[in-house]
DNA sequence: ATAATAGTTAAGTGATTGCTTCAGTATTAC
DNA sequence: GTAATACTGAAGCAATCACTTAACTATTAT
């Protein structure tokens, strides 16, 4: 489940617009409305339900509905799995460079 | 430049893609030609070109080419950089929750 | 009851994506 | 020199994207 690639394909291309980043940056200093995502985003409200919808189906973003307003929050989670996809493949990629290191230091040892 | 809205829309579409992912993910493990990228993956060398152009576009991965093979490498920086967004949001998003938990806390003591 | 607010849904449109095939160009092997 | 290898580039095509407008449904305020 943690590393659903379907998931991680909806969440890379959730964070791969402007807009909905511009949204998630937002939310992550506090939850808001859908009005209140929409107001510094030039494009109609509808619009930005659309990406609202996208953010909810990557697992980025929950919401929930109270009356007649949808409050928005971020999902930490979904946030550090794709943190965490990055970050295991630059650590293979540095712990290679650091093995590649260690092999020439010592091959230069025996000189 | 770290923080260049366009190169972290190109990096994300670029991770967004489960063959792009998968080349990434064996670049993490050392550098690999277009035809070793190409092997495990279920489409035309030239569809695979396509997706290493996306790639190097997005800075993610960085390609030189010695004689007929082009030899391909992950840049760990741009890694870094799509990392670090999503880093950002999440402790600020954990650090208010923090906060929040301090202020229910000191305000319980008052009873 | 009426009106304003907050959001939803559907249809349409032009641009972009992720492939394909086919026809190339260098480079290396025989 | 001929052939095999390792890509490269262009054209085409169906599907998806990021919007728009317009019509609609709830909920709250007066």
């Amino acid at each position: 489940m943690l590393h659903d690639p379907t998931q991680l394909d909806l969440m890379f291309q959730a964070l791969a617009d402007p807009a909905r980043r511009q949204m998630v940056d937002r939310l992550s200093r506090g939850p808001a409305s859908v009005s209140q995502l929409a107001e510094p985003l030039a494009m109609s409200l509808s619009a930005v339900v659309q990406h609202l919808n996208v953010l909810e189906a990557s697992g980025l973003v929950r919401t929930e509905k109270l009356g007649r307003v949808r409050t928005c929050q971020i999902e930490p989670q979904a946030l550090r799995a794709a943190e965490h996809w990055i970050n295991e493949r630059r650590l293979a990629w540095e712990r290679r460079l650091d093995r590649l290191g260690d092999f020439l230091a010592e091959t230069n040892d025996e000189s």
